[in-house]
DNA sequence: ATAGTTTATTGAACTAGGTTAAGACCGGCC
DNA sequence: GGCCGGTCTTAACCTAGTTCAATAAACTAT
């Protein structure tokens, strides 16, 4: 398992030292995840932050009548986790499996501390990925609320093609908002149209 | 308009030295937000961060039918705006207006820029902004997903209740996801209730 | 190959929430 | 004072999406 793609990652945001290249890859610890197998369990602390390499996982949510809701699919070059079980050490409320066999890193809360504070320009690598995902997930707040499910649909289609081979179509409902035998509807629609 | 209430918003997250102090604040532009007042508007960029110093602001995003959705309240020492328009420097989707008279400050991106160069602990505030902003989406993404109209209304006033001598209730109907009439239903059946 | 499990589809009955339209209330403002 | 524009509520009807149940298709594991 090689680092060139977090390198590639990182490296579109802030520009490192050998030094600092080294130390930073020091502080990964590489994991295989396969299909099914969960790596971050509800009830449990998120120890680590996490880098997928190749594959995909998704995170999603179980409420009280034992749902399922999907709130991240995460592909190659994607960071994943729960960020609030992560940062304040509580339980988390998610869980999040491999929708394929996949390989991913993990970037331990400590090191992550070590990280930041060794290499301030972290701080800003963080940020913007931070940043970023914060208008994503507005985007999808809006969406939720404007678009009608087909138009979900579609968009998300646009958006993720590359997702379609990886994951049922039951959890591109849950993470449209829908039910899945509603979803089939949607794509019956969509097929006679064209 | 005193810098007090932004300085201790900071100071809770990083310290900083008199001279940064003086720095921070020379880039800061004060201004007065009257009730109904847009500050920013769809279509335009958007030039600034802007920090509610006082008051109470909203964003909204305004759909193909004309219809609004709120996706944000901003109440003293909450930061807002687009940061999609800010950062990209595309025109705005959003419209930020005054829900009462309000006193703001705003951050150009010029100025953003120079902070974090001169001051890259400010990387590590905004990294920690951004963080915990994107942690509250995610709740409430699942929230919209798994939770009803009646225990997202309870859950919004349990969460901000200083909010709601501001925001008229159309407004925290549409933040919530609802019209306003069918807000009215949930307020009427929660008062039968107790 | 076969049985068992998970995923996808279909259709009928249902419900949470939307739409439309009307009236009550309230505050500003000439 | 009285009018006017915005807000809130009520009620009757409407629809996007759910629930439930049955079936088919696709994987998995023996």
């Amino acid at each position: 398992m090689n680092t060139a793609t977090i390198l590639s990652a990182i490296g579109r945001h802030i520009s490192l030292t050998d030094d600092e290249t080294a130390f930073f890859t020091s502080l990964l610890l590489p994991q295989r995840v396969r299909q099914g197998e969960m790596i971050e369990r509800e009830g449990e602390l998120t120890r680590c932050f996490i880098f997928v390499n190749a594959g995909c996982l998704m995170t999603y949510f179980t409420d009280k009548e034992d749902v399922d809701h999907v709130i991240q699919f995460a592909t190659t070059g994607w960071w994943t986790g729960d960020l609030h079980s992560f940062t304040k050490q509580i339980p988390s409320i998610y869980t999040t499996k491999g929708l394929a066999d996949s390989e991913v890193w993990l970037l331990p809360k400590a090191s992550m501390e070590q990280l930041l504070e060794r290499i301030p320009r972290f701080e800003r690598y963080f940020r913007i990925i931070f940043q970023n995902s914060l208008i994503t997930q507005q985007h999808r707040i809006i969406q939720s609320y404007s678009a009608t499910a087909d138009e979900r649909y579609q968009q998300f289609r646009e958006k993720y093609p590359s997702l379609e081979q990886y994951v049922p179509l039951k959890y591109i409902a849950s993470y449209l908002g829908i039910t899945p035998e509603f979803l089939s509807k949607v794509r019956r629609r969509l097929m006679e149209k064209s």
